[in-house]
DNA sequence: TAGTCGTGGAT
DNA sequence: TATCCAAGACT
């Protein structure tokens, strides 16, 4: 049901929508914008020349090398990983080494990335992998996706990345690609929606191998030159051909974006709980996880939390630790 | 669908 | 100093 739209100059109206009416006909094999060129070419041309030497993306990283980093790059940003991810394959350089230890030293490996549960889950992952797949990183995308944190981006991340595969892999930096190359406007949608996806295979180059690239092109073109705030038109592939530049660049519409408070959130008191479990190899007594936070309601709702998440083992006469089983 | 879930560097 | 934001998943 996409409205008949036109090459309006005036203003970024219905992101995400001008470019479907443009390639929805029948997703040519060539998805081209409006202005008629592939985008896909001079991504790629860009990505080869300018593409991070990121450990994940050598060859001998694999499937597992692949998988780690995508959990581990998950709201966390490239710098703050790649220490912890090279401790984390050197020290589990496969899946069954990390199933065969207790989930509370991933927590501990995990350091301060941030998301702990996140941990959990790749923890989690490594053992459905143990199980399920002979100790493999599945190929499969719905294999995949039937693992603990693994959602849609990351199964088709893993996929493509990993394996070569052709999957739509949409994350914020290729959204924010689109939403302004194709959508005309500063910011995608808040949330991910059906429009964007559609767009994302409808632009998605026919080979495989190309299809991949692609993939690791886009979100490196927004990771590095479509930046959210300071973006490098002048370094960017594909300025000439993008709605919002050629719109004038105009500001973000609509409602501003929520913005996330910290300081005082059961968020935060769960951070310096968890901190003080990770310092510690002995168990810890209540008393010392008191000290973190003052307010006693608080403190107590952020421990429980934690608790049901899996993240702290709680044992008798007041001691607590990171979860052995 | 909107809220929850860490952390720290950059502006 | 306050705000923004970083390769999301889950409920």
């Amino acid at each position: 049901m996409t409205a008949p739209t036109k090459p309006s100059h005036h203003g970024p109206a219905d992101p995400g929508l001008r470019v479907s009416a443009a390639v929805s006909d029948s997703a040519p094999a060539a998805a081209r914008t409006v202005s008629g060129e592939p985008l896909h070419s001079p991504v790629i041309e860009w990505f080869d020349e300018h593409a991070r030497d990121l450990p994940w993306r050598r060859p001998e990283a694999g499937a597992w090398g692949v998988m780690v980093s995508e959990f581990m790059l998950q709201q966390t940003p490239v710098n703050r990983v790649l220490p912890v991810y090279e401790q984390w394959l050197a020290r589990w350089p496969r899946p069954a080494d990390l199933a065969a230890e207790a989930p509370g030293e991933a927590v501990r490996a995990w350091g301060r990335l941030g998301y702990p549960r996140r941990a959990l889950r790749l923890h989690g992952a490594a053992v459905a992998i143990t199980e399920r797949h002979g100790g493999d990183v599945p190929a499969d995308h719905a294999q995949l996706l039937a693992l603990p944190g693994i959602g849609e981006y990351t199964a088709a991340a893993v996929a493509s990345f990993a394996y070569g595969q052709r999957h739509a892999v949409l994350d914020t930096n290729v959204r924010r690609v689109f939403a302004r190359a194709v959508g005309g406007a500063q910011y995608p949608p808040t949330a991910t929606t059906a429009a964007e996806r559609r767009l994302a295979r409808a632009l998605l180059p026919e080979d495989e191998a190309t299809a991949a690239r692609w993939a690791a092109a886009s979100m490196e073109l927004g990771a590095l030159v479509c930046t959210a705030r300071n973006e490098s038109c002048h370094r960017c592939p594909i300025t000439a051909q993008c709605a919002w530049n050629l719109a004038g660049k105009p500001a973000h519409e609509g409602p501003p974006r929520r913005t996330q408070t910290y300081a005082g959130t059961d968020r935060q008191v769960r951070g310096r709980l968890l901190a003080v479990l990770r310092e510690s190899r002995a168990p810890v007594p209540r008393s010392a996880l008191e000290r973190v936070w003052h307010e006693p309601v608080q403190r107590a709702r952020a421990l429980d939390g934690l608790v049901a998440d899996g993240l702290v083992e709680p044992l008798a006469d007041g001691l607590y630790r990171l979860p052995l089983t």
